[in-house]
DNA sequence: CTAAGAATATTTTTT
DNA sequence: ATATTCTTAG
């Protein structure tokens, strides 16, 4: 047996991540470890769901999988052993309550059990979003209560900055809270004003100078009438006055005396980082204060809220003893994916977790940790991930780092291509190796001045060469670079995915309703003109509604102006949800729903940090099409490691003045340099057959590559079998019927799509779901958790509804016999290429039953067959009698379908 | 040809 | 806010 409890993958791009973490998993099960009592944790949702498919998957088809080898090697038990055990691990893992889930998830499921002990109520609802006006306004309550207005405002003034830059800063400071020491600055003595000082000095400088000759131009640059105006002069910045025009008069005398300014400068400046600090620190306390009464309050975390709740909860509130005995008594073994992407904070609350393991004592006897990632691949910096920790902890819990040299992904023109590129420009890449039986490819690198033109000529040479266009993906530097080639590809006829983030509120025709709603609740001018200007119309065509016409206003509204795209449309669906116009108008800022997705099928197009943890077979990595982002954070942090060491406020031009913060400033410079090498690195590994860089020839993204353009190896396409399974359609459109929706929606390829009969039947399911035993006391929670998470997607009266619909099953004779058992709710199961969600199985003596709740009868064929397929994989992998039921809850009865 | 200063254009990534 | 381009004096 190989298996090593305490081991990390350092594991490059396509080195078959995932193949490891499968084999490490089922190896615990076959080793007889119990499905519950391991943790996987991911970061995305699509990870720990392709994670668990594998599994199964695997699981399944365990004689032909390559896996299987690996799991013998691992266990130490023969593969012929194995392949007998497998219909009863299988089993047995599908019925366990599995702990597959993102690092959030979890975070969020040990808060909602403690949720008492922290203060909050265990159904609060996560939220993407802050209700900022409401945090704002409890935030300048606070800040009142404090009487801390004077400190705000002069950290307004301070800083030069709006408030609302400020609220970001804070919002920003909030999530980091833990990692800095808040008092050290309210000790500190602030130094002393020393402007006047400075003045002097330069004055005296200015006046040797004019003692001399001197050219016009130089002799106006020695003139400032304030310490701002010195402060603006180039001369200021040089290590020495001799140079220039200066080059002739030049007098050691007068570097003496600009050395002197720039020291008492630097002197300054720190006088200001203090006043800084001691001011926004005392307003973060406020800030942090506002921002915690108001999750309380409103019974909405975010997901920072969760995580620093978790923190605060088992690091310093709870006896952790205590709460650790409960929390890990069934879990034994630890697998981290992506743990160059873990924050400091999400491996504190790891931590005490790992130590009980890596002690190895009671219960932790035979526990293991394992952790898999790649700190080329590190892109989340500025959400607070800490590649440093990959290392740090390996080396704390003595974890065995082992790397994984082969590319399995890429064919090896590709995998050659990127080990040139990254050569000696990421710090200890090692080149990866490629399999004989993967080699050939194609790699371009295109110089072009118009890229979008040069991406349509590619992907025009892709299609006349066989390739069809699902396997075809575009990477972005940006999401807005994202919806510009989604119009141009649109444009010429192609059809497209796109999945870059892009809000349904941030769409223009959206934006527009949007302005035209705040018109007509408030009256204000400004917001016709900013409707006319979305529009491009006239302002005065723009008339004011009575407010209680909402949705027939917004309907004849987006009529008259011709704006009725799919956003438009799905955002009159979205304001059903809102009780009334002023509901909307201060509300809908908040919304995240996404702008409906373009057709199913076609080119993906995505930004590269949407694109990491994914392959395809044909890659464009597109430069950006505008300039990098120049804007920098107000605050300068320095890491030694994964250790915040110190911060500094940044101040223009400081690093000529102060050597510390050079050395800070040049340090935070290498780690965003490494994040943007970083990006490219995964941008560029996603391909497994061909890879196209379009880069522009000036100002590239691609510059540090110091890439040239050529162009190497041969395209193979390769034949595409028809579409095996149809996977359930995702978000489709129907349009409401009105106006000229046959010529701006008459897409054929559209389908109908209910939106509010969909989120009725998901709020249905959900409350089932969430009942722990089916009476009235667990329905009056359920309906309360319900109403949290789709409260405000719902139509009036939709909770009621299901409320009566529940009810009506708990008295149902036919359900209470048929829930005599032991109980599974929300039961995965894979059978024949599909994944599929059991709502209810029950175990009884004579077998199993399963239940299936539907809120209509439309479809009831399908329905039928999907039940029956779960018969099908409950039945052949436990071999006992099976029974499938399809429950409609239906608005005034209960009906029952038995299938098969 | 050079440096200073004015004028101008453009400005993220997301569980 | 900052990187780039433009203008101009010497």
């Amino acid at each position: 047996m190989e298996f090593n409890p305490f081991l990390a993958y350092e594991a490059s791009a396509g080195s078959g991540k995932t193949f490891n973490l499968v084999v490490r998993y089922l190896s615990l099960l076959f080793m007889g470890e119990n499905p519950s009592s391991i943790i996987a944790l991911t970061f995305t949702n699509k990870a720990a769901n392709e994670m668990l498919e594998r599994i199964i998957i695997t699981l399944e088809t365990l004689p032909t999988r390559g896996e299987l080898a690996q799991i013998a090697r691992l266990s130490g038990i023969d593969e012929s052993r194995l392949l007998e055990e497998r219909p009863k691990i299988l089993s047995r893992f599908l019925r366990s309550d599995i702990q597959i889930s993102t690092i959030d998830k979890f975070f969020g499921r040990i808060l909602r059990k403690f949720a008492l002990n922290a203060g909050l109520m265990p159904t609060f609802k996560t939220i993407q979003r802050q209700h900022e006006t409401k945090l704002l306004e409890r935030f300048l309550n606070e800040v009142e209560v404090s009487r801390a207005q004077g400190a705000l405002i002069h950290l307004s003034l301070l800083s030069d900055k709006r408030l609302s830059d400020l609220f970001e800063l804070l919002s920003a400071l909030y999530s980091k809270y833990k990692e800095l020491n808040l008092e050290r600055y309210e000790t500190i003595e602030i130094p002393v004003d020393i402007r006047d000082q400075i003045m002097e000095c330069a004055k005296e400088l200015s006046l040797l100078v004019n003692m001399y000759p001197l050219s016009d131009r130089a002799r106006k640059t020695m003139q400032f009438d304030s310490y701002d105006d010195l402060l603006g002069k180039t001369w200021l910045l040089k290590p020495s006055l001799e140079y220039w025009d200066f080059k002739k008069i030049y007098q050691p005398k007068m570097d003496e005396l600009l050395h002197e300014l720039q020291h008492k400068i630097s002197l300054q400046m720190r006088r200001r980082e203090v006043l800084y600090f001691k001011e926004l620190f005392s307003i973060l306390k406020l800030y942090i204060r506002s921002r915690q009464s108001m999750a309380v309050q409103s019974n909405e975390l975010s997901f920072d809220d969760i995580t620093l709740n978790v923190h605060t909860l088992l690091r310093e509130k709870l006896e952790s003893e205590f709460l650790y005995f409960r929390l890990d008594s069934r879990l034994k073994h630890l697998l981290l994916d992506e743990f160059q992407d873990t924050s400091v904070i999400q491996f504190d609350i790891l931590r005490p977790l790992i130590e009980e393991i890596r002690s190895g004592v009671g219960v932790n006897e035979g526990g293991s940790f394992f952790f898999v990632g790649d700190v080329k691949q590190s892109i989340y910096r500025f959400r607070g991930g800490v590649s440093a920790l990959f290392h740090q902890v390996a080396e704390l819990f003595d974890v065995q780092v082992e790397p994984l040299k082969i590319n399995y992904r890429s064919r090896s023109e590709i995998v050659e291509f990127v080990n040139r590129s990254f050569e000696g420009k990421i710090k200890g890449y090692t080149p990866q190796q490629s399999p004989p039986h993967l080699s050939g490819g194609y790699v371009e690198v295109m110089n072009t001045d118009d890229l979008l033109l040069t991406l349509n000529e590619r992907i025009a040479s892709l299609i006349a060469q066989g390739v069809v266009p699902e396997d075809i993906a575009v990477l972005t530097a940006t999401n807005k670079d994202g919806s510009a080639v989604e119009e141009t590809l649109g444009a010429h006829g192609y059809d497209v995915v796109t999945e870059t983030t892009a809000r349904l509120i941030a769409q223009r025709s959206v934006r527009a309703i949007i302005e035209y709603l705040r018109y007509c609740y408030f009256g204000e001018p400004i917001y016709r003109f900013n409707c006319a200007a979305l529009l491009g119309r006239e302002p005065d065509k723009i008339i004011r509604m009575k407010a209680d016409a909402l949705i027939s206003a917004v309907i004849s509204f987006v009529k008259q102006f011709e704006i009725a795209d799919k956003s438009a449309m799905m955002f009159i669906e979205v304001l059903h949800g809102y009780r009334d116009l002023e509901e909307v108008v201060f509300e809908c800022e908040r919304l995240e729903t996404s702008s409906p997705q373009s057709d199913l099928k076609g080119i993906r197009i995505m930004t590269v940090h949407k694109s990491k943890g994914l392959e395809f077979e044909h890659v464009i990595v597109l430069d950006r099409l505008g300039m990098a982002r120049s804007h920098n954070d107000a605050i300068v942090y320095e890491y030694e490691g994964a250790q915040l060491k110190g911060m500094h406020y940044r101040i223009k031009n400081r690093e000529i003045f102060d050597e510390n913060y050079a050395k800070a400033l040049e340090s935070e410079k290498k780690a965003s340099d490494e994040d943007q090498l970083n990006a490219l690195y995964v941008a560029l590994t996603r391909a497994v057959e061909s890879l196209s860089v379009i880069a522009k020839s000036k100002n590239s993204w691609f510059d540090p590559l110091e890439l040239v353009a050529f162009s190497k190896g041969n395209l193979e396409v390769k034949l595409h079998e028809p579409e095996v399974l149809s996977t359930a359609k995702a978000i489709d459109f129907k349009a409401l019927q009105f106006g000229r929706q046959e010529e701006t929606l008459s897409s054929p390829k559209e389908e109908s799509y209910d939106y509010r009969a969909v989120q009725f039947g998901l709020a249905l399911h959900y409350t089932l779901e969430m009942m722990g035993d089916f009476n009235r006391a667990s329905l009056e929670i359920a309906i309360e958790s319900m109403r949290n998470r789709y409260g405000s997607v719902l139509q009036a009266g939709a909770i009621v509804q299901i409320e009566k619909r529940v009810e009506r099953l708990i008295d149902d004779t036919t359900f209470q016999s048929l829930t005599q058992g032991r109980l599974y709710k929300e039961q995965m199961i894979r059978h024949k290429g599909n994944i599929g969600v059991i709502d209810l199985l029950i175990e009884q003596e004579a077998g199993w039953i399963i239940i299936d709740y539907k809120s209509g009868r439309e479809e009831e064929m399908k329905h039928q067959e999907q039940v029956n397929r779960y018969c099908d994989a409950i039945r052949s992998s436990t071999g006992c009698l099976t029974e499938g039921y399809i429950c409609y809850l239906l608005e005034d009865r209960i009906e029952w379908v038995k299938c098969l």
